[in-house]
DNA sequence: ACCTGAACACCGTTCAAGT
DNA sequence: ACCTGAACACCGTTCAAGT
């Protein structure tokens, strides 16, 4: 075997490129888009970068904390898109701009959609969505009601969609065959009939129909607010 | 220390219990309840039937179909609420069938609503969810997708509930009182004004009002299909 | 301040040996 | 048919030793 640079201990000289919390979380992404979640681990990250896997504990709090700080860091990514002042088309938009954001990195989609944060790392949305229903007249208290359901239609459909995994070509018509065959043999009359439908799921347009039909059920409950005694200058 | 029974090896004598995939998943639960989702592994539910953990490999498929295993479980004891015929009624009553089996077991909740099953476990409430829209007058196309909607918001609310944990008393309050500190810090403007209300979470009553928006969002929707020529006999 | 060696207490899983 | 011993290749994490 040839003989190899043995690594050096102690702390790194000072011109040389250092570990820090950014590139961590970077290099953990890299490994989710490689090798997918259950991969991801303080030994095959630290891997990634060419460290010690203990070295991980001097920027990040343990497994746990680094999985946070993914899922901070692709919430952190959600892009705010330019609202119109039309409800429906701004609920979309930031519906849209959300389900972009979780998708980008496919595979580590399902650490967003399912860790709950106690950071300020995804809250730009919710602002987004607050304020589009305030500035429509929908009070407080009930505006944080219709952002809960909306976002947890956003997350069970992307949810749904992420944890299919990437579909393509022949073995996907290949596996709904085999579901609709599966489905056909339940049984269950209704189930029978729908089956040609559950077989198949077009996400992105699953995700529109949630979306417009959220979108549309609000913008009809909001129109129907009594507005409080519009003044003159309105 | 005194000695103990020596564990005896190979198949244990005719008339003694053994192993099975229901004493598993039972054993899974137990350890679920007792000590949360992270706990469960082979050796842990192996020790709470007094076996070793390879033992388990006899009945079930490896760790992931131990956990597919609990998860189907779970899904098969949603219990099958009696239907009325009236749309909002029935999509309540189904809905709230599945939170309750969900939560019945809270510790497991995540498990059930994350994992995709290739099974057919849960199939019975979407056999429901399609029968009550079809005889409603929903075609089959149109009822597959509110389906999917119905279920992602549902598994959405229920997944943000068994994620927050429980919550009793005075750590409660304090935790309320410290997110809307959090919240009123942001900056955000719609976020400060609705802060009173995103700091404190009614789980129960959240759910109450997305599947009463979601059951009415549906019900507006089917009356305004155009029905296709009644019949007499209709 | 920050990185590593040594070490610890865990994992899931295979396979042959046992009854 | 079904359980365990021995063994393997992994984990996350602590802490002292190094620079």
């Amino acid at each position: 075997v040839a003989t190899r640079a043995p690594p050096r201990r102690g702390r790194p000289p000072k011109g040389e490129e250092r570990l820090s919390r950014a590139a961590i979380v970077e290099a953990a992404l890299a490994v989710i888009d490689a090798q997918g979640l259950d991969s991801v681990g303080m030994r095959s990250v630290a891997a990634q970068l060419g460290v010690d896997a203990k070295s991980l504990y001097n920027h990040v709090d343990g497994k746990e904390g680094l999985l946070d700080a993914v899922a901070e860091h692709v919430l952190a990514s959600i892009r705010n898109p330019a609202l119109t002042g039309v409800l429906v088309d701004d609920l979309r938009a930031i519906a849209h701009a959300f389900r972009d954001a979780a998708l980008a990195r496919p595979l580590a989609a399902t650490l967003v959609l399912t860790r709950q944060l106690s950071s300020l790392a995804g809250l730009a949305p919710v602002e987004a969505v607050l304020s589009v229903l305030r500035r429509a007249g929908c009070p407080p208290a009930e505006s944080v009601h219709l952002l809960r359901t909306l976002l947890a239609t956003s997350i069970g459909t992307i949810l749904r969609e992420a944890q299919a995994g990437p579909t393509f070509g022949a073995s996907a018509t290949a596996a709904i065959a085999r579901r609709k065959k599966t489905l056909e043999a339940s049984g269950l009359p209704t189930l029978v009939e729908a089956a040609p439908y559950l077989a198949r799921c077009d996400h992105a347009a699953e995700f529109d129909f949630a979306v417009d039909f959220m979108a549309a059920a609000v913008a009809a409950r909001v129109a129907a607010i009594p507005r409080p005694r519009p003044t003159a200058r309105d």
